[in-house]
DNA sequence: TCTTGATCTCAACTTAGCTTGAGGTTGTAC
DNA sequence: GTACAACCTCAAGCTAAGTTGAGATCAAGA
């Protein structure tokens, strides 16, 4: 049965088409756990393809490598994911996309108060909330769009 | 009249909520030119107040400083920025928002499409779309959200 | 005048998400 | 049995958007 044959670091590379690289750094962030050849290289499972195809997938979600760790962390390594797993998971992304459009869709509205308006001033323009500032994570303005 | 006093860097990032080091970066950006003092402090004009509070509130937007300042480049340093440049400005940020509004719905949708099926092969799912990834600028994968 | 807070410059550090390079080993095809 | 691509580790570099710190200078009130 050769599709249960393991994968090498840069067969996985080409089926999911992410840099050699960039695999490596995943498995150090624990995304992915290959376990090694006798010669010590990464050796992958089939279901690693749809681990980092998940990856690609929440990142295009805007996920955080962390925040795709923390989602992948319930799934197995070594069993296919079952249905029911993804199925959780997909709940959880679309809830993430909900609630960012919703978030576009205050700040569109605000912005279309101030078209015409040309009231860019901090005592008055609502689209300039210093208290949504306030508190942020981290050195210097974050991304409000990110979650 | 004391309104068309020059503010020191202190006293702008008492106006904006900015930091004093963030102001002197955004300087070093070309967002603000401020002039200096005989001693050699910088001295800024109210209508950077301004200028800075555009900067805020196209950064919540997802606008990077490189894209802010070229918005900004036609407004005059110097001259009160008018209601048409504003009302310039703000119609363009809305259609950044539409087409980041567009794109999450369309995820949204595929990502329906998925949720029970737990497809998430390479071959059959939509979501994972391999041609997105293709050409994208810098080192990695690039949140397609952004812009 | 003196003192003190605000400012100055310049360099180094931060986080995320990787890439790139150096120098060395493995595995496989001929 | 040897060549050579693919792999290994580890360190350093990259971009964005700032922050932090050192050491020096400016400005303004008492």
């Amino acid at each position: 049965m050769p599709e249960t044959k393991a994968l090498t670091i840069g067969a996985l590379a080409a089926r999911t088409g992410l840099s050699v690289s960039a695999i490596r750094f995943y498995e150090e962030k624990g995304l992915v756990e290959p376990f090694r050849s006798s010669g010590g290289q990464r050796r992958f499972l089939r279901s690693d393809i749809r681990r980092l195809s998940f990856v690609l997938i929440a990142q295009q979600l805007g996920l955080t490598i962390g925040e795709i760790e923390r989602q992948l962390a319930d799934l197995p390594h070594g069993r296919t994911p079952t249905q029911a797993d993804w199925t959780r998971i997909s709940k959880a992304m679309r809830k993430v996309i909900d609630a960012r459009i919703a978030e576009l869709e205050r700040t569109r509205d605000r912005l279309d108060g101030c078209i015409g308006c040309g009231c860019l001033s901090l005592k008055k323009c609502q689209l300039y909330n210093p208290e949504d500032r306030i508190g942020l994570k981290g050195p210097g303005p974050r991304l409000v769009l990110e979650d």
